[in-house]
DNA sequence: GATGAATGAGACTTCATTCAT
DNA sequence: CATGAATGAAGTCTCATTCAT
């Protein structure tokens, strides 16, 4: 009776949301959150109203955006912190996986950023609980894996570490550089911690 | 005819012209690129219009916010490289003292920021003089600087410093604290590029 | 090739138009002239594309909607004038049985709100010709009744008359009250106009 | 300093704000709650940013435009109510002035249409507290005097004088006539209930 | 015949900018 | 100089309609 199953509309769902996200996350890096959703339709080859059909509005498909860049940003952290192996290791390949990450999926550096910069451009507290997961799953692992290290005033060190990172990611990233060495500023950086810990 | 001098009219203006433009770097530094000229008027404490009395436009107010920064940050730059030290410590003086200035004045941070986002969000190249200007007289002295510190790819670590710089900066000023440990920061950096030298 | 016989699939689709009409009307309703196609099919238990296999748009189906209401409140005013009784009497049975009408077939109401606002909101005088049509078979026999009834200004009756029926009805029907006494409503206003005969 | 005193800023204000609620109710009447603000901002002769220079939105315009509507509405009821008359003087005079301040008065008009539609097209709920408000200050007091009269079934009663003033009064003009002769129309429904109070 | 994904014209709304006072 | 009312271009979003399956 229906002329596309269940199964076949559920399939193009998925594929319509990958590729829209995909735009968004692209036109984000080049607009910020001025971005327009005509770009978005646009760069993912879809008419105007599409892009409505699957999120109701711009707030919904940024949403949507942070909260699955979340979630891998949340399986780089497990495993980096999961495996046992001296906290200098852990930090090391935490650094190395993570903007290994940004570079390859630009919406989780896109969450870090938004983070970074407190949700600049963003009314009303709107992801205030994103911020608030982002705390608990996402930095306080981290900020463990400094104090095991021994290291004093650990959030201290944390927000250099993760303030680093963005930033060099960020200048690469901005300005279309390809990956940079992310082994050597992982490793600078715990080093510069490691140093301070004594 | 009127009833002020020239000079009355002047210090008026300047005075204008620094309220406003202190409030449109705490409106920035709110809203980013989204800030609303009416919002700079009413953090200035002026009328709606008054802000377009003294700038044509959006684009001319922000141009002006930075000029002046980059002639803020020209100053920081010669101060920190002027003076006849050894490498090392031309680069902590300049890390300390940049950091410190991004704390004072805002602007100057904001313009560092704009760079480093490549001007994502300002259409049209509006500022490739800016863009151009800062990579003669910004950024080639801090190259020089590590270049003759020995270090290998000058650029990489030129990169690594700044990148590092602007992201713990905007992690502290983006989220409302107070001014950082900018010697242990500019230390830290410096030290892993000397590292990196040998 | 086709399963089904050409019998069946009339049957077919004169069922799904009843449920249809009978949905727009309902939705009607609820939303006036704004309502959606969406709602219609929703409330019709049919798919979205469903309801435009069978209409080719909103207007035809509001156009199906009010022609058959209009036949049916043909048949109800012939029925009302059609007996031979005293002027009076017919028209209790025309106010009491357009009144059961309304509650019966809300189309039919629908169809005479609409004329009482004047197609307000429908652009484009798309119903002049159903207008004119309502004019000849169900507005005059409506006044020659009240003409032979000896009232002056008949027509100032006729608006009375019909412009109290239209109200009251919509008071019960907008507020979802069960079927008022038709008989008192209709025999109320009659009087009415009878008094003002002498 | 100011170029325009705050006087002058409110006069014009309150100037533009009238202009708009005219507008306003002749374009409702025309297209109903489809009315967009394009035809409001033409009708009234003003720029179409300007009526959202006063209004936030259509919504907050139509919220406006009903709320005053019923001040007048609560104006018109007490002084009908309020004289010490006896209760058939007291609806005559209820009657006659309510149909002329519908005629003389668009937006009072629209106030009870959109009530006596039960605000059928407005989505949420969002005119309960006026729904609420009417109910309380305006219906009541017609039903207090309805019950005065000794009638049976007051609220009954009450339904059929609305409704019948409201069709009558719509009939008129959505159809463009004149004011008819209200004083009949009051005096004929009224002596409609008188007659079922025995 | 039945369906819902896809679409864009058209409405709503914002906000930079102009202008009269 | 100072101000806020006035404006419309440019965005957001809705929903009738088309179309492939």
């Amino acid at each position: 009776m229906s002329p596309r199953t269940k199964e076949q509309n559920e399939e193009i769902r998925l594929l319509r949301v990958k590729q829209i996200m995909q735009a968004a996350a692209e036109v984000y890096l080049e607009q910020g959150i001025t971005m327009e959703m005509r770009d978005v339709a646009n760069k993912a080859n879809l008419g105007y109203g599409t892009v409505y059909h699957y999120y109701k509005n711009k707030h919904a498909l940024l949403d949507d955006l942070l909260w699955q860049a979340f979630h891998e940003a949340k399986q780089v952290t497990e495993e980096a912190f999961g495996a046992s192996q001296p906290p200098g290791q852990q930090l090391r390949r935490y650094g190395t996986l993570m903007l290994r990450q940004w570079f390859h999926d630009r919406s989780v550096y896109i969450l870090y950023k938004m983070i970074w910069e407190n949700f600049q451009q963003v009314p009303g507290g709107r992801f205030q609980k994103l911020y608030d997961q982002f705390q608990i799953e996402l930095y306080r692992p981290l900020m463990s894996a400094i104090q095991q290290l021994g290291a004093q005033e650990p959030e201290k060190r944390a927000n250099f570490l993760l303030g680093s990172m963005i930033g060099c990611a960020g200048l690469w990233i901005h300005h279309g550089h390809e990956e940079p060495d992310t082994d050597d500023i992982a490793d600078s950086l715990v080093r510069s911690i490691e140093k301070k810990g004594n």
